[in-house]
DNA sequence: GTGGTCTAGACCACG
DNA sequence: GTGGTCTAGACCACT
């Protein structure tokens, strides 16, 4: 079952897209496997505070994308070959990667002072 | 004058907003400075291909934060001390570091793939 | 014994109202008669391939509107007075007509059209 | 512009399926017309009392199947070529042929009833 | 208990 | 003013 216990719903970004996002880096990372089982709606509704509706507007897009299998009535679980894994990743990694970049080159901060800004966080030093 | 040239519209986010970071960014990065004159909502809606309202609506909130001085009849101008660039440029610096690495902590890299992969893709080998 | 032999699950409808609708037609047209037995839950729900509960609550609402009887232990069976049988037969055929003539009538056809169209579906015309 | 003057909300059906079958059983009279344009969503929820996403449901079902153009900020209007008219009225009469008779049928009135009782129910006798 | 659908209200970008 | 989208709550059929 993935665990939901170290996410926060955070402002700006559509709700059904944090918890999509946030179960493809699950995925992405190996904490939710192939046959997983998800959360139910209500369960994962009342655990992050907002309505069923929009915990199955995720689950109904994933499963579109053949990462999740959905029958009435059974419990959804996630439908992970290795290769779709592997997708997961670099697309998850590429988009992340280039927006910051993007970002911090445009905020006007040189390679050197970027990559230590990332690394002082990444440590927590921040 | 602002220079809008490498702006682009990006799905998802509202357009209002893409604006509102794209000025800030510029601000942060030395690229908009202090009395620079911003471009009228006509000139601006027609250059980036959307709507005068749009425009308006990211103008009244750069106004509203203090950023921008606006009289009736003359242009619009940038207001920027040396404390608010310094401001902007932490706030954007640390909402992009802090996103980034959530993100990629949970996908599941190192912190050596990390470095390793923004500095491939700022230097343009991604 | 009940025979549901030419009953066809539609789309649309609800279940429960469908298998409702099919009984009480049956005992307007003197296919269903008074004191005739019910299917067990479970044997109709093998017969029509449906959840058990969703017979059950056909049977539950034939119950409350006194169309049936029900004892522990024994099977149910319909309770059909002649007056009954009366008043359901004049439901079905006044809600029936009313809502094809409408129907027919909005899609702009004449009455001569409407009652051909109809006679020929009767006679399998069509 | 398309009247629902006499519009009625019925029970049991969705409201967005009403409201698409009215739509196009005008259309398949004449009642609307190519290039006529439909009331907003505004409009027609407050005038028959429900939300606006119901409207837009039935809308939107429209423009996927060809009979409506939508464009955000403009009115929405009907896209009716005259084989589509053709091939709607079809489909809306058989329905409702097929419907009549296959109730009728089973309520067990014998075909002359039938068609003399929406004979009655057409010319207001019932 | 599960997932699927219908109805509802608020916000956004747009003409 | 327009249509498009996100979030929300209730009901249905089913395991």
């Amino acid at each position: 079952m993935l665990d939901f216990g170290d996410f926060r719903l955070g402002g700006g970004e559509p709700i059904y897209l944090q918890i999509l996002l946030y179960i493809k880096r699950g995925a992405a990372a190996g904490a939710v496997r192939d046959g997983d089982e998800l959360p139910s709606r209500r369960v994962l509704s009342a655990l992050l505070g907002v309505n069923p509706n929009t915990i199955q507007k995720a689950y109904r897009i994933l499963e579109e994308e053949g990462l999740v299998s959905s029958r009435t009535g059974a419990k959804s679980c996630m439908l992970l070959s290795e290769e779709t894994v592997q997708r997961i990743r670099e697309e998850l990694l590429e988009r992340d990667v280039k927006s910051v970049v993007d970002a911090m080159r445009q905020t006007g901060v040189s390679k050197e002072q970027a990559l230590d800004l990332i690394e002082k966080c990444w440590e927590g030093r921040i």
